[in-house]
RNA sequence: CGGGACGUGGCUCAGCCUGGUAGAGCGCACCCUUGGGGUGGGUGAGGUCGCUAGUUCGAAUCUAGUCGUCCCGACCA
């Protein structure tokens, strides 16, 4: 039992004015945490308090698939050399000298020395499959840490990896970490969706991530009745058909005079049509593979020549960049300049269309920026790439597949073509999703409207494949006594992620009850699950009742606050809800009866327990709402 | 890194435009009061006005630089 007389927790009445999101104000209110710079923040005895029941949930957890490691967080150059790291982490890793002048860094993730060790001591096949896992304090050189714990520059990581000798043992694994989570989030009382994820340019097979939705997120997801859930950097959708205007004239791709009617509004608006049966274009210059390596550091990659990337889609529709990266081999997406627009798409803005820039594409001889090796390595990412002279890549969107009869522009000043039949008027680099869904678009699955919201990622399981292992030489010796190369996954959770998101979804109920600045944890994972309150410690049979119930409570395995403080009820019980406390016992009047009061302010009921029967009516609905969380 | 804002007791802010040695509320300490939703009253402590340089007889106030923090964007294994 802890008094809360003897204890430090600073709350404050007002949040300082460098809070913005609700989750930083309430834990510095609370007096959870306090900062100490950008990114950085000290954890007071009621935030790491939270942070270790998380952590608990999370061991226990993860101890049933796996076993705990610890690591060092300093690492040695060298390692992160071998997996390409060390310049491919750009200025986003912390890194310094020792008083040798041997070059360190502060890990951002561990996939590195788990492979290390795993090199080193992995010999046959017989050890696996394995799967490593730590808890331990990350590093990241945020270039904007933000919103209070949400995006920090040191916070607490569960990072897992597993070892397997084939694909299909990696499904198990993965699949083994996809139940655990779910469980941890359940235990940990959110509310949570696990999304496809884009793999990015790692590859990768598989990868999900488990998404709270909250206002404070950062990331977009896409879900629906149907059970569908996506990363808009990855959600498709079913598409309505769309009548295609009928062919005027002979049919054939027809100039018309559009003077000044460079934006899809006036072009629409012009022709009379719907922007849907307008084609946009849009047009960038993309950074091949991995982003150039940053000044400031110790080297410098020579920049590879920008890929010109030229998209077409619906006119309602927005073009997806990561989608966009993906299909196009690049890392980085700018829009071009007029010039460049000029050269590679071969129009001015505004009056950009398909039709035409097949030739600029095949035509060899407008700039010398795709060398030979270029060229082949987008062949390898592309088949039924024209053999010869690819200058740009031309992608158009699925949403004009099969589609006839569109306006778009003519790649000259105030004209624009209509009658444009895709794959009959223009031939693009490769045919691919490139868009962004809509709210309201039928899902992909059973076509339920999709919603799009604001999420927090909790955490990410990601099938890795061979890159660490083969990069660092990882391997064993199979049945029939051949080398093989162990194939990985890497499975993370944001400790400070779950406290945040269990604040900013509970902050949220409570504004929706017009409840503002209020939140209750999850009793897993609040710091106290209950407060007894003594209303007025000047009364010795109150202060007496009240110890004696938090004796109990504590005899039964609860852990409580007993605020003890010479205190006006009023705050004492503004406090214990500042705390974000779920149960609230107050001893006062209603002592004289023989019973105090009880509060569950998870469904804001009150009731009058009788003070015999206070512990047996808390282990009843500790339990209840714990469940009631799974 | 681009754009914006801000740095004045622990917290929220005023004062700055129009230079003249710093204020309020909350909090804190002590006394009285009150005692189920931040009670009322009194007394008091606490600030080299982020830092550096400059202008000036004189700078919280004007100028330049610098550091820090926040917000939008970019970025985010």
């Amino acid at each position: 039992m802890h008094r809360w007389s003897q204890l430090f927790i600073p709350t404050l009445r007002e949040a300082p004015t460098d809070a913005e999101v609700a989750s930083h104000k309430l834990l510095l209110r609370a007096g959870y945490i306090r900062q100490l710079g950008a990114g950085l923040y000290s954890y007071l005895f009621l935030g790491n308090r939270a942070i270790n029941k998380i952590v608990a949930i999370v061991r226990e957890e993860m101890d049933m698939i796996g076993q705990e490691f610890y690591l060092p967080a300093l690492n040695p150059r060298e390692v992160w050399e071998e997996s390409g790291r060390w310049a491919g982490m750009g200025q986003n890793m912390f890194r310094l000298k020792d008083r040798k002048g041997a070059e360190l860094c502060l890990a951002m993730t561990h996939e590195e020395v788990m492979t290390t060790i795993a090199r080193s001591e992995l010999r046959s096949y017989k050890q696996l499959p394995q799967i490593w896992y730590q808890i331990q304090t990350k590093f990241r050189d945020e270039p904007r840490p933000k919103s209070g714990l949400l995006r920090v520059r040191q916070f607490l990581m569960k990072d897992a990896y597993s070892f397997d000798m084939d694909e299909a043992g990696l499904d198990e694994s993965y699949a083994k970490h996809e139940r655990v989570y779910r469980r941890i989030f359940t235990r940990c009382g959110l509310e949570f969706v696990a999304v496809e994820a884009d793999s990015g340019a790692m590859g990768g097979s598989g990868s999900q991530e488990f998404m709270v939705y909250t206002d404070a997120g950062e990331d977009l997801i896409a879900s629906s009745a149907s059970g569908y859930a996506a990363n808009v950097e990855k959600a498709t959708s079913k598409l309505p058909a769309v009548e295609d205007l009928a062919a005027s004239g002979d049919g054939l791709p027809e100039l018309v005079h559009t003077p000044g009617k460079a934006s899809i509004a006036d072009v629409t608006a012009f022709f009379g049509i719907a922007a849907s049966q307008d084609i946009k274009c849009v047009a960038f210059m993309g950074t091949p593979g991995l982003p150039p390596f940053q000044a400031g550091t110790s080297r410098v990659v020579q920049a590879p020549p920008l890929r010109p990337v030229v998209a077409f889609l619906r006119g309602d529709h927005q073009v997806n960049e990561t989608k966009l990266n993906a299909v196009a081999g690049t890392a980085e997406l700018r829009p071009m300049t007029p010039e460049e627009l000029e050269i590679h798409v071969g129009g001015p803005a505004g009056y950009l269309g398909p039709v035409g820039v097949a030739e600029v594409m095949t035509n060899g001889s407008l700039n010398g920026l795709n060398s030979g090796k270029e060229l082949n390595k987008i062949k390898g990412i592309f088949r039924d790439v024209p053999t010869e002279g690819l200058k740009t890549i031309v992608i158009m969107d699925l949403g004009l597949q099969g589609r006839a009869n569109l306006v778009a522009g003519a790649n000259k000043l105030n004209y624009h073509f209509r009658n444009v039949t895709p794959m009959r008027d223009f031939k693009p680099t490769l045919v691919a999703d490139v868009r962004s869904v809509n709210e309201g678009e039928p899902d992909p699955i059973a076509g339920e409207p999709l919603r799009i919201g604001k999420a927090v990622e909790v955490g990410h399981i990601f099938k890795l494949g061979y890159k660490y292992s083969k990069a660092m030489g990882a391997s064993v010796l199979n049945r029939d006594g051949k080398e093989t190369t162990p194939i990985m996954g890497s499975y993370g959770i944001g400790i400070e992620r779950i406290l945040t998101a269990a604040i900013e979804q509970s902050a949220g109920r409570f504004a929706a009850r017009n409840q503002p600045d209020a939140y209750a944890l999850p009793p897993s994972i609040a710091p106290f699950p209950v407060v007894v309150t003594v209303t007025n410690v000047r009364e010795q049979e109150l202060l007496a009742a009240g110890e004696k119930v938090a004796q109990q409570l504590s005899d039964a395995g609860i852990d409580v606050l007993l605020d003890d403080r010479d205190e006006r009820a009023g705050v004492k019980f503004n406090d214990a809800e500042l705390i974000g406390t779920p149960f609230r016992i107050a001893v006062g009047k209603k002592l004289s009866e023989g019973k105090v009061e009880v509060l569950n302010r998870l469904t804001n009921q009150t009731d009058d327990i009788a003070i015999e029967k206070v512990v047996q009516h808390l282990k009843t609905v500790v339990s209840c709402e714990l469940l009631v969380a799974g």
